[in-house]
DNA sequence: CTTTTACCCTATAGTTTTAATAGATTTTAA
DNA sequence: TTAAAATCTATTAAAACTATAGGGTAAAAG
């Protein structure tokens, strides 16, 4: 399942960069349009700013604002910062990799070799896929 | 992540699938060399077992085994009675659609267009895999 | 100096996951 | 017919995670 979290930040982003205004844009009005809990919403913008897609701007007419061209954003790193890792098993994760504790050897693990498959199809969708993608 | 429930089901099954006799397998062997707990492995052959996967013996020389051909046995039903939809997003599911109560239009839903890509590339992964491919 | 906004910290209800516990039931074999 | 070997069932519980709410701080603008 996909938690609200990154499926809140994805939208958010799709509405600043569809706004397309290098004008900051209220929490708020993001947050109304898009149906989010406000609250909610503010804490993932942060960690948005945070990991270097936003940028903000306090006080009166503030708000946030993408500091890269949609273009420029990759889904593969929006997912790795909002979701986590895009890999289904820490096994075969590419920037989080652990050891599995049950397992002697990856190389004949059935599950390690399927979900091997289903991180690179993953992987694929999201590397052809930027922010602008997602609008038009 | 991929529960612990659907990678011990499917280490498991493969285990099964090795074995390769039509002997029933007992649970406390497969959770011994899977190194999985066995109360947790009993509920999860369980359900295995109801969904139509396993057959099972009671009593002395009794155990599990499959009922079908590791040929036979698909990835997406695995999947699917194991870890439940394929879809990370409900309004993105072949067999369990849901609205999402946030979102007025799907279709011009940017999580919506992604998660459909998603999904399909899992999907094609898991048709393509049946039991028998995890073995060998 | 007041308003508006982002920022930050904490708490919490709810859910899901991952089991552990205790026993009931069925089958086989001695 | 008894005992042992298994699966089955139900309940409970700890831990982690999710999705929010509340309340206060800091900065920018006018």
């Amino acid at each position: 399942m996909l938690s609200k979290k990154t499926k809140y930040g994805l939208k958010a982003l799709t509405y600043l960069a569809s706004v397309d205004s290098k004008e900051p844009v209220q929490i708020a009005e993001i947050a109304k349009n898009e149906n989010i809990s406000q609250k909610f919403l503010e804490s993932i913008l942060l960690t948005l700013r945070r990991n270097g897609f936003l940028g903000s701007k306090k006080g009166k007419g503030g708000g946030y604002y993408l500091i890269k061209k949609p273009e420029e954003i990759q889904m593969t790193s929006v997912m790795r910062v909002l979701e986590g890792p895009i890999a289904m098993v820490p096994c075969v994760s590419l920037n989080f990799y652990e050891k599995c504790d049950d397992c002697p050897d990856e190389n004949k693990c059935s599950v390690h070799k399927l979900m091997l498959q289903v991180r690179d199809s993953a992987l694929e969708v999201y590397r052809n896929n930027t922010l602008a993608d997602l609008i038009s």
